[in-house]
DNA sequence: GGAAAAGCAAGAGCAGTGCTCTCGTTATGG
DNA sequence: CCATAACGAGAGCACTGCTCTTGCTTTTCC
């Protein structure tokens, strides 16, 4: 919880052994998250740093905490690398392949804190309200790439959606992109999934026996087909 | 293994209550699954049939067995609601509509066997040769809906893949659908991707503070995408 | 039909888990 | 300087998957 957030100049030096032990134990904590996958245990985690495993509970009130903090992290992450490479692109199209391949290189390189957050919900762990907004980071950074080429013109029009489910999507429109439609929210989301679902598939086995080389390609081409289906075609 | 195989004419009285108590145990477990999620204890499973603990090993030689038998039961019956609601359709945009939305409704009614099979696997768990088979009954149904539109001419002409990936779509065309080109398998499976993504994300939770009416609409505003994204448009 | 073999259920037991509580120790702040 | 709060360690509880042994029942084979 409070851990997340870095603690500003740890005064006392018992605050700043704190914020070092929470921070090694998080570490640990991957390692075995990478090793032995989501059924983390925290003895193990205690054993490998020396201390009894009542200590642990100094720093995490549960098993639970301690996995909220790492799949917040793991949000972060994910979102900081899309974001960056983004940055280091010029054109609208650039930006969503670039961010689009940046979170899946980031899943391949940690598989488990992926599945962590976008696999399926641990059982009995409820999200609490301090994992919402780093959720919303990756979504978010994908439909800024829209955005941008919305606002230069490069998005083709889009025909208006009809459905119930539109009318809601109408406040979160004006909230993150003041004048764009709530078709534009639809389509955001709509990519967004499909993202998530092809780095997902890919990690969790679904292409054995199907793709086995050049998976980067393939997952370009569904990227290209998300872009395409929200109505970013040319660069 | 051997039990998910219906036995055929159980001729000893003792086949036979083996397999009534086979199948008493998967129900009792899928049960357990769908309130306390994907974490089973056989165990807790034991306690309810009244039996002890060890006595359910005589069925599943262990733990990840009677996941496996769970898992291979989830793909077959997913695949058969997609199967007959297909059947039920005339059109070729009809049929996967409809196979889809019947996959949701079958991943909405059953949420963590759905998260069993296409949520991210159980740590440490290796998927054995039995479950390939089943696994890819969803996907061969949906490939089958495209398939027969390709072949009475309702798909739109795609333009030929470039990338290393296509190659190694070849065999796969020419054993399911002989004469279909290797883009129409790329097609299928980034389809089918978006298919689950949809459905497990609105599962895991994702949708939640947008989407909250009418996810049906919204999910088939997902798939028509998927569709078009094949080259399925019409009707 | 009867003996041998195989299948079965139950209990004890092992190593591991998350988590709680208590008890000395150590750093912090009034 | 000293009361207080934070801390680490250990014991302990209830639970888990799984194994092994011990009796009992059903099937199979001669």
């Amino acid at each position: 919880m409070s851990e997340s957030a870095p603690a500003r100049t740890p005064r006392t030096l018992r605050a700043r052994v704190r914020a070092e032990m929470t921070e090694e134990i998080k570490t640990v904590a991957r390692q075995h998250l990478a090793s032995d996958g989501a059924n983390l245990s925290l003895r193990a985690v205690a054993r490998d740093l020396g201390m009894a495993s009542s200590a642990v509970y100094r720093y995490f009130a549960s098993r639970d905490e301690l996995l909220t903090a790492l799949i917040i992290d793991a949000y972060t992450t994910v979102g900081d690398a899309a974001e960056q490479a983004a940055a280091d692109e010029t054109t609208a199209l650039g930006k969503w392949l670039a961010a689009a391949h940046a979170a899946r290189d980031w899943a391949l390189a940690n598989p488990h804190e992926w599945a962590l957050i976008y696999g399926s919900p641990v059982p009995g762990y409820q999200a609490p309200q301090d994992t919402i907004g780093p959720a919303t980071r990756l979504l978010l950074q994908m439909g800024q790439a829209l955005a941008e080429a919305y606002q230069q013109g490069d998005l083709a029009p889009r025909e208006p959606l009809t459905g119930d489910f539109v009318a809601q999507l109408e406040p979160i429109a004006e909230q993150f992109h003041p004048g764009l439609p709530p078709r534009f929210v639809a389509d955001t989301i709509a990519a967004y999934f499909q993202l998530c679902g092809a780095i997902s598939y890919e990690l969790f086995g679904q292409l054995k026996n199907s793709v086995e080389v050049d998976r980067r390609g393939f997952f370009e081409f569904q990227m290209r087909n998300a872009a395409a289906a929200a109505g970013l075609t040319s660069r």
